[in-house]
DNA sequence: ATAAAACAGTGTTTTATTTACACTAAGTAT
DNA sequence: ATACTTAGTGTAAATAAAACACTGTTTTAT
């Protein structure tokens, strides 16, 4: 409501964008980056979380999301989408020594923060530049981050999972040219559990945009598989909605 | 990213939150709500606009949320949803007649706006007690609106269509107690189609958390229609996700 | 009392989709 | 040649989806 006189107890905030970038490499990974390391009760912490930055000011908060991917992976074209807003005025406060940390820098009321989660191919993980205090770690393997990262972190996965059930988003997270097997174990990963290859198959094969190569897997120590591409073009033309993009 | 030295470009915002309200009564309604007239170009112009508010200092965005469903319907309870972050940097500058408006009120670098949806049940409706500057229109005769508030409502009823698909939110629609043909009416009203009545019935049937009363109809010319009600206890335990709530 | 109007409520057949289940084929390494 | 590894495929049964039209109950008008 921009058309109000401003209320005196109107938030003013700065606000970032955290991104949970996952890549699947024989298990679903995710970036964290590590902080400088934290004085708290006469310790030294090492502490992990999220990629993130805050918005600047002639940006959008999906450029800020491309900027993040970019800085901390090198990588540009990467799909993003904004799952939820994390906006708890004690958001910064549910882990004192962070908040202790970072409290004295606070000019403004608040610091929200955009969730997004991005979809990076496996092939690019091998060549991601990864910046140095970055790295790459099981989704399963994820310890305690700082602030609320936990919380964004575990949405971010629910949020995966819901529209991976609706949308056909693992194509994001293969290579250009796949094979359907690799396609099958991403979704294994992600939902922890295991299908019938004959009946996969079969219900993938209904997807119009699953193009079929006349090529094949090379560098394998058993029958190579057959190579698959996924058309972007016929995705677009069946579907309606479009809540997500690239960047 | 609230651990790093603070940009001198970072942004500045105040963030607010527009709420498209949905209800149902014999069309698709939402609120609109008239602002004071705006002068332009000499002209004085009837303006209407989403309801909104500005995220307050102690306050979550769904806490703001539910305090402009409730000071502008008068109800609470309601079932909000966040779907959408509008970031734009010129986002009030789309429509300069509204900017021109605003400018001097400006004393940080942005606005930016949660976009949430809220879905109202048909009962209420008749019992709201909109502020008298609000009204109910048609979803189908909404005219232009201020700033980026078309955009915003078009991105809202895309999103309740897309998450209608998927959950049955049509139950915050409904009253209480309801027929399966007032049910019926509020997905060919929001989809734009028709359904075959047996294979509609068939299928809401197989839903378990549809529980049939021992209740019919009254007040209507004609044979009586059997009540249902919609067991909420029931529908949680078949979920697995949730990223909505009521405030 | 009877008829008309309005909506409630129901079943069958056909077609498509889902599920459960196991073997053969092709290439690689030794 | 053999063993190893993964690729690739079919069928039958169950379930779900789609197409399709009439009878029953209640109210209102005459």
């Amino acid at each position: 409501m921009e058309d109000t006189l401003r209320s005196p107890n109107a938030m003013l905030s700065t606000v970032s964008v955290d991104c949970v970038i996952f890549g699947y490499f024989e298990n679903m990974l995710s970036v964290l980056v590590r902080r400088e390391s934290v004085p708290f009760n006469n310790q030294i912490i090492e502490e992990w979380k999220l990629p993130g930055n805050h918005v600047l000011r002639n940006e959008d908060i999906n450029a800020t999301a491309a900027r993040i991917l970019k800085e901390q992976t090198g990588l540009e074209g990467i799909y993003v989408k904004q799952f939820w807003v994390f906006s708890d005025p004690d958001r910064l406060k549910k882990r004192p020594q962070d908040y202790e940390w970072v409290k004295p820098r606070l000019k403004d009321d608040r610091v929200l923060t955009v969730g997004f989660y991005s979809l990076i191919n496996i092939d690019s993980i091998d060549n991601t530049q990864l910046i140095e205090v970055a790295k790459w770690v099981n989704t399963n393997e994820v310890k305690e981050l700082m602030f609320d990262h936990n919380e964004v972190f575990e949405e971010a996965l629910k949020k995966l999972r819901y529209d991976l059930l609706h949308e056909p988003l693992v194509f994001e997270l293969l290579p250009e040219k796949f094979t359907l097997t690799q396609m099958q174990k991403i979704y294994e990963a992600i939902f922890n559990t295991t299908y019938d290859k004959r009946n996969y198959r079969r219900k993938i094969n209904k997807m119009p945009y699953l193009i079929p190569l006349n090529e094949i897997q090379t560098g394998v120590s058993h029958k190579p598989a057959r190579l698959y591409s996924f058309d972007r073009n016929v995705y677009e033309k069946t579907r309606t909605e479009r809540f997500d993009f690239r960047v």
